[in-house]
RNA sequence: GGUCGGUUGGCCGAGUGGCUAGGCACCGGUCUGCAAAACCGUUUACGGCGGUUCGAAUCCGCCACUGACCUCCA
């Protein structure tokens, strides 16, 4: 494959080249969401941030294996004895099975997963569905050595491990600084340290998700279903596992040491980690409740919000932003993401019509190149998107009839355009006009304009702007055009 | 307190030792009966103080502010 993609590995805080183990075969896993409630705006960004991944490899010509799991047991609301898991909370306060809000919620991200253009992954695994193989992740972890057991519970034991291996490579934590800065939570006694964590939990008696097990019946640990799952689907090495830089530590951080103790090897090859989403400066998340739901977006039902938001514009404005960098949300930001937006789609959809010149005024060589080096520098999105804005104003150039364009350019400027806005950032480019109207109302809407077209020829300008005037008030937008008068649907 | 990051023009957001990022907004213009829309053009930068250099927003040091993680979080 003649690329050289470089990705910034979380491992080595470096960019590095992206060498597959096995090309052309590629093996990626994400950490996907714990259903328990609706998907908020960060969530959208890892997903949009490995969609993007996973189209661009596909793009270079890798087969990939995009793992994404379903987070539906075992993940507690804190450290200790008295965590609750996270489903089963939601399960009592709704009074439903935890399978039935696991269901719902699901459903419910997908819809949204949908909406936002993101393509499914290969694999969706569940962490409930795979309690075998994490009973046998522990087992295996426990034959090591590296793990204990205690009263119906096994624990990792980091401080064993790291005696061996590099507990922190990923975090860049020593344990020394961990025992000093991790708090003493409630029913730690039955850990030997501070920083050891659960593989497997004995179910209080109150505990309705719960498995039989060699220790207990019990739960697995949070971090061991990403272990279990991902070297089931991907092996025992594999390329890429992303998620969110808040995920570092302590969950992927806890997922090498598993792996590596049960393994004795290196899993993950590059690690990659997309930035957070804030608001008013500060992390959008459930724990601190400023998070507005993708669904909100959507439908504008939210106090913050100044107006609904679609999904591309949503996807749009996450992917005006490098991956790393951290996203500050305001209405101001994406709404000028929206006008954006507009403003390439509406230059797409204009480069349909633009017919071929002897030769060419506008610049357009070299796009693909340009969008490509953007993509290969670490997935820059943003590059990416300016130079569609480059082409966009070449094209309204050849729209407006102030420049011309060959046959040639206009071919391959259609296919890089739709290419790169398309099939790579996932950009749905179909037009919103007359949206939802039939037939006989356009007929109707059609006839309104040819009557207030008339009364501008005859100068009865009070018609015409009455006829302007009430459509506007019934919401639909009109625009006057050099030949023609176009009109949508809002 | 520890670890890691950030600070770019009115707003968002790239980049980088010398060469216009881009978008939105503003302003000016074209078009229009008027307007809207559309299109074109254009202004305002690199937190502070030192240092390295022919040259730094970009490298180094100090300071300030700010964020993430260290408990669940995308």
């Amino acid at each position: 494959m003649e690329h050289k993609l470089s990705i910034y590995n979380t491992l080595t805080r470096k960019k590095e080249q992206f060498i597959p183990l096995h090309s052309p075969n590629v093996g990626m896993y994400v950490c996907g969401p714990t259903v328990y409630g609706d998907a908020h705006l960060g969530h959208a960004r890892p997903a949009i941030t490995f969609d993007l991944l996973f189209r661009y490899l596909k793009h270079l010509g890798y087969k990939v294996r995009y793992v994404r799991n379903i987070t539906d047991v075992g993940h507690l609301e804190n450290d200790a004895d008295s965590g609750e898991d996270k489903i089963a909370k939601k399960a009592r306060l709704e009074e439903l099975e935890p399978m039935e809000v696991v269901q719902y919620y699901l459903n419910r991200y997908h819809e949204n997963m949908e909406a936002l253009n993101v393509l499914p992954p290969s694999i969706e695994p569940h962490a409930s569905g795979h309690i075998i193989e994490q009973i046998e992740f522990v087992k295996k972890i426990l034959d090591a050595g590296y793990a204990y057991e205690s009263e119906g519970s096994v624990y990792f034991d980091v401080e064993k491990y790291n005696k061996d291996y590099n507990y922190g490579k990923l975090s860049g934590r020593n344990i020394d600084d961990l025992l000093e800065t991790t708090r003493e939570l409630d029913g730690q006694s039955e850990k030997r340290r501070s920083f050891d964590f659960a593989l497997w939990k004995k179910a209080s008696p109150e505990h309705i998700m719960r498995w039989a097990s060699p220790w207990s019946h019990g739960f697995p640990g949070w971090h061991m279903e990403c272990s279990a799952m991902g070297t089931k689907y991907l092996g025992e090495e594999f390329d890429i596992h992303g998620g969110g830089m808040d995920l570092i530590f302590p969950h992927h951080e806890c997922e090498i040491a598993q792996s590596t103790a049960a393994l004795g090897k290196e899993t993950v090859k590059y690690w990659m980690h997309n930035n957070m989403i804030t608001i008013n400066g500060q992390k959008m998340g459930k724990s601190l409740g400023n998070f507005i739901t993708l669904e909100e977006f959507f439908t504008g039902n939210h106090k913050l919000l100044q107006q609904a938001f679609s999904p591309m514009t949503v996807r749009f404005f996450i992917l005006q932003a490098q991956y790393r960098s951290t996203v500050d949300f305001s209405n101001d930001a994406l709404a000028a993401a929206e006008k954006g937006l507009q403003r390439l789609t509406e230059a797409y959809n204009r480069l349909q019509k633009i017919k071929a010149g002897q030769e060419s005024t506008v610049d357009v060589k070299g796009l693909r190149e340009r969008c490509e080096e953007a993509m290969l520098d670490d997935l820059n999105s943003p590059i990416v998107i300016a130079h569609l804005f480059d082409a966009a104003k070449a094209i309204n150039t050849v729209y407006d009839g102030k420049g011309t364009i060959s046959g040639g350019d206009l071919v391959e400027l259609n296919a890089t355009f739709k290419l790169f806005m398309e099939d790579i950032l996932g950009l749905q480019t179909e037009m919103q006009a007359d949206g939802g109207s039939n037939d006989a109302m356009k007929a109707a809407i059609d006839l309104l304009l040819q009557i207030r077209q008339d009364a501008k020829a005859n100068k009865d300008w009070a018609t015409s702007d009455k006829i302007r005037n009430e459509l506007q008030a019934l919401g639909f937008e009109i625009k006057d055009g050099k030949d023609r008068t176009e009109w949508s649907l809002k």
